[in-house]
This record gives C-alpha cells, structure tokens and sequence, in this order.
DNA sequence: TTATTAAAGGACTGAGAAGTCTTTTTTTTG
DNA sequence: CAAAAAAAAGACTTCTCAGTCCTTTAATAA
C-alpha cells in the first residue's frame, strides 16, 4: 500500500512528535533502535523530512531532530508526498496513464470512491492527530519483540542497527 | 496501491475475457501489443493465472488463452493474491506485523475502514462485473496512443513488443 | 508423419528500492 | 582552542521486481 520508505518516515516523524522538543532532541540512532529500522537508510529518509520543511535537526553535541510545534500541524500525506514523491495515490488502480470518469478504468466506479476517502483522510489527519491515538492505552508505533528478539537484545545490549 | 504485476494481470485477464471463446483464443503477443505491456514479462504472468486456475490456456495452433464460464465467476482479488501472494491488503498501512484493533497502529482506526472497504469490493467484484463496466461506453482498459506513439505504429507496423 | 504454431519453462539482464559504510561538516563543551 | 558528538554527504552494495531471450513441449493441420 505505502512504500516501506514512508511507512518508516511516518512512523519516524511519531516518534520524535512523541519524545522531542525544542530542548530534547532525538538522534538517529535512537530512533532506529526504538523502531528497529536500519540506521543509515533512517538518516537519509530524516535529512529528506527535513530538507522537506516537516522536521527540524540539528547538528553536534546534544543535536538531532525534533518537531517544533507548527510541525504537529502538518498532513500525514505530506510526509509520503516527500519522501515517495507526489500523486503516488492518486493513480488509476490499473496503472492506466489517467485516472478520470470520464477516461475511467472497468474499476474505477467500484474502488475509485474509497481510494479517494482514503486520501481524504491522509490529506486531512495531521501528525497532531495521530500523536493523540498514540498517546492511547494499547496503540503501538513498534512491533513487540519476540521471544528470540529480547534474547537478542539481552545478549548484547548494545548492538548497532 | 497494486504492484505493476498485479496491474498487468487484471488488464490482461479483463482483455481475454473480452475477446476469447471456447473457440477463439487470444494469444500472448495479441494482448501484450492491445494493452502495451512486455510480452515475455506477460506471458509469465498468465501462466500463473492459468496454474492458479484462473483462465485456461492450449498450446499449438489455434492455441492460446480464454476464460471458460465459470471463469467470469472469479473475484478480481483472486487474480491478485496470484499473482502478489495473499494478504497483501490486509497489512498495516505502517508495516506493522500485526493489524488488529487490539494492537492497532495510531491511523489503524483513521484509514481502516476504508482499506477494508477497498478489500471487501475486491473480494466481491467478478471478473464478470468488471467486464460489464468495461463494455460501457468509454471505459478503457488501454492506454491512448500519444501522436508520437500512433506515429511509430504506422511507421513499424509489425514491430514486436 | 512432418512442419508449424503457440504456450511452457528456464536462464539471464536491468532498474530502482532498500540497506551499509566512510568521510566531512557543524556544533557544543571542557 | 581541542575534542567529542551528531547530522550531512556521498560512495558503494544488495535485493527485489520487472523485463528479455532462448529452448523445449504440446497441439494442430497439411
Ligand atoms: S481510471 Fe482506473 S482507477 Fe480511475
Ligand atoms: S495496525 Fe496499522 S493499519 Fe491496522
């Protein structure tokens, strides 16, 4: 459905919405292992967040990145626009060159409809929003580990991602 | 939102549906050269619909797929599971490895409902149904020649694809 | 029964997404 | 100022999906 890039993106940006602030910054590395992506893939998808306008960074001792508060502001669709470029959901199902109804696919009327809602819903939500759900009882933004995975991590507690 | 896989073979199978019989069978080439994709890459893609069960297909002269009447009874998600793997809608829009509402991500209940909406008209609509619409007037399942393109046709009539 | 036709099968190539590593730049702090 | 910390930058590798090509098998028709 969304590529991986931006499910990591998305989940990224909800990762310092939640555990940054101006005075608090999260680095790279933190959030590849809260989040078990792999560290240098996670940095240029980050720079590209913030090159794009939807995170802040910053460099040196006590840097990395956060979220100032009209960043809580913005469309979740933003953050896949940036990193899987734009338009990516609004392309006809059959991968025809248009997507219209007046050119339309022999689904367009079946599945068109929810597509859209689904893009209404991205373009509407924004990381606010989505920080509120997180902030609920049982709403996760990391897969559990399993029971070889905690093995892991005791075994050797300070391992690189 | 589909795999170009899984585009080509909902095109592809709507076209033989379209144009095949008992009696008259659509080869490879005649479906790769009306809906422009790469005949070698296609002809993989059928054979997994003909395995999987979806269209049948004979060798030899005269030879070459159609859909029996049964065949128009098939669920359009059918022909993606085959050619994609199962589930491939089904999964958390963030990649979580599990989707549920008991440990649902922070946009589980935001675009939930509609991505399930979207897999339930895949599970319901037939080919049969999508083969209704595509008879209507301008419902296309082909891109449009661009000039340039129409000019290379002209000029290459038997050009492969 | 032989030639022809079309799918089946399998080896190979290419492009793009994902992932890794090293060096450079900027910032802070002692 | 020097050392350390962290992002920025860029080169490189790996893997998967898409695409190409060649050979084999099966069916038909002359
Ligand atoms: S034309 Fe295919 S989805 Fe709109
Ligand atoms: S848990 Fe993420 S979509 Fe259901």
């Amino acid at each position: 459905m969304l590529s991986r890039t931006s499910q990591y993106a998305l989940r990224s940006v909800l990762f310092i919405a939640e555990n940054s602030h101006a005075r608090r910054k999260v680095g790279v590395g933190e959030v590849a292992k809260a989040l078990d992506i792999p560290k240098y893939y996670l940095a240029k998808i980050l720079r590209k967040l913030a090159v794009g306008g939807l995170i802040r960074s910053s460099k040196g001792p006590g840097g990395g990145y956060y979220l100032d508060s009209e960043d809580f502001e913005h469309a979740l669709i933003a953050i896949i626009e940036i990193v899987d470029g734009p338009d990516s959901l609004k392309k006809c199902a059959l991968g025809l060159n248009t997507c219209s109804s007046e050119h339309p696919c022999p689904i367009h009327f079946y599945i068109g409809p929810f597509r859209d809602s689904l893009l209404q819903s991205l373009s509407e939500i924004t990381v606010g929003d989505a920080l509120q759900q997180l902030k609920e009882e049982n709403v996760f933004i990391a897969n559990l580990l399993t029971a070889d995975e905690k093995k892991k991590e005791n075994g050797r507690p300070d391992e690189r991602h």
